[in-house]
DNA sequence: CTGAAAGCGCTTACAG
DNA sequence: CTGAAAGCGCTTACAG
């Protein structure tokens, strides 16, 4: 382990090597044309000072920081836990770190400040897990930082996106519920104005459609618009004895209200949430939930984004088209 | 909104208002000397070219990158993902961005690999949910960047630690399964070498042992050291009626494997984790938990790493001291 | 109150 | 194959 007293710089191994700095950025950078013997030179010289090269500047010169922003919005869910580890780490093998920006509870889309921020670190790569805000697409493509949007579809904003067969989700959710007997079925979402809760919605909404039901309006609630006592009330007194929640989290919080009011899941009412976090957590299996496929999933996300890094315009085949979700039974539902 | 086509530089807003870069540097950082007048014809090129500083290029200069290093090792257990979300919005509030650090399924240790990429991206401080390696303590210090363990006792290693009372921990989970009766007791920890786990796992036999019981040595178990199996096997075949897990995680793993061997928590035993992660995530409140109060404990841990970046060497009261763990009960206990 | 110069630690052309 | 010079975009002394 080498001693740090001061920081070391490319000129100290310069000195005591006795080469120019220019040559020991080559040998450190493996750039053609220096001799074996220049090269172990170089090598063991900063082995004994303890040579660390600082990326700030390396960035600023060569135009490249080696560096991945990565917004996210909630990390406490397990699924953007689960994810963003899976992608962090991947990046992190290539030679890539990842810089956090959270939206700190402003909006759910990524807005100019944000955006202010993320470009002063000057990133090679933004992977998202917000959306963009209607103002910043046009922004976010001058700015010429490949961009991937995470778990969402981008075409809305003809951008790169990388994203789950949603309304196939909500499909199979309802079909279970229905194939289960359940009968008076009832979608609770996130915001309305989010696509892939929509697309849940709709993937239910058709399911229920084909086996000649509706999926009221007055059925479908969005739990961060709406009061959840009001909801959990109405939800009650309308007999509702299927419900498709828009991830686990949620499925958890309205059957933990309903226990409250005597109803068991599985038993007196099914419920379906989404994501199996269950398995990220390796808890027993309460929840019925539909899985993406999560590690497959993040995998996708952070190739896609580790493609555009090197230059590749390849398009590999959409996530989306090559992984559909799959339910897994709990003991939510009958 | 300013349109975005090439970069931006202080060059450009300097020319632009006929002023010199040094003077738009100094506006633009607040220094003191200029005039209202030069004032805001600096910040009118700015949003009009829309000029966004060069962190990296600030950092260079200044020696100060207005980052802080994050190293973690499991972002999908909800503690982890829990508190780092409320640490890493405090330091975007201050105006630092966090670069994340995974050891990358190394080690549980910060070992020398991992401290290079840190240092190469010159963070002004490192907040760390991994302990460092024997012989990284010195080269730690060295290094002057201020470095705070979070979640551990620094004290072993002479550091700066943010952590909770874990002993005390453990005894109010053993004082608990005693007070419903619990006879027969087991500890399921992670690694026998972490020092919290071994905390709690003493804390533990310090209830039995002024209860005159015993914590045997055949019933403590490491879950990542043992063969999951016959651990769970042990556990039935000698009659144990009372576990204490190291964690929530851990709680749910081995509460799922003893329902499949027909064994229901609460009914035929109980079980007790830590962290609380069911309310983190809205849970339903399955598993009695000790809570350390995660959110101010998260908290401490931001304000000791900010009080460091401002210099301050006064020294707040520790967390462990301030607040202590409490019980949660859930259906898991009788 | 403002500006010209130097320099942070690298990498990139360009010579030799 | 190696080196001297320039420059990435800032901020920091230092003059005026």
């Amino acid at each position: 382990m080498p001693e740090t007293k001061k920081k070391v710089t490319l000129k100290d191994i310069a000195e005591k090597t006795g080469l120019s700095v220019n040559t020991v950025s080559r040998v450190l950078n493996k750039k053609p044309y220096y001799t074996k013997e220049v090269e172990e030179k170089v090598n063991a010289a900063c082995k004994e000072l303890g040579y660390i090269v600082d990326m700030n500047a390396s960035g600023l010169r060569s135009g490249s920081t080696r560096t991945v922003a990565i917004l996210y919005d909630d990390l406490v869910n397990p699924f953007y836990a689960y994810t963003t580890d899976i992608i962090s780490k991947r990046f992190e093998e290539k030679g890539y770190n990842c810089i956090m920006f959270s939206n700190n509870d402003r909006s759910p889309y990524i807005d100019y400040e944000l955006m202010r921020s993320v470009m002063a670190r000057k990133p090679d790569g933004i992977l998202s897990f917000l959306e963009p805000a209607e103002d910043m697409v046009e922004f976010i493509k001058n700015s010429g930082i490949p961009f991937v949007i995470f778990g969402r579809d981008g075409a809305p904003y003809g951008m790169i996106g990388v994203d789950a067969d949603e309304e196939c989700g909500g499909r199979i959710a309802g079909e279970h519920l229905l194939s289960r007997g359940y009968r008076k079925i009832a979608y609770v979402g996130s915001w309305h104005d989010v696509k892939v809760c929509l697309d849940r919605q709709k993937g239910l909404a058709a399911a229920l459609a084909e086996n000649g039901k509706e999926l009221s309006p007055e059925h479908i609630f969005y739990i961060r618009e709406c009061d959840f006592a009001d909801m959990i009330e109405k939800i009650v007194r309308d007999g509702i004895d299927g419900i498709v929640c828009y991830n686990d989290v949620i499925a958890f919080v309205v059957s933990e209200a309903l226990e409250e009011r005597g109803l068991e899941a599985g038993l007196d009412y099914g419920v379906v949430g989404f994501d199996n976090i269950q398995q990220m957590l390796k808890m027993p299996r309460f929840l019925t939930t539909v899985d993406a496929g999560s590690q497959a999933f993040a995998e996708a996300g952070a190739n896609v984004m580790l493609g555009l890094l090197s230059g590749g315009e390849e398009q590999m085949p959409a996530f989306r088209d090559t992984h559909k979700p799959f339910l897994v039974k709990g003991r939510s539902t009958r």
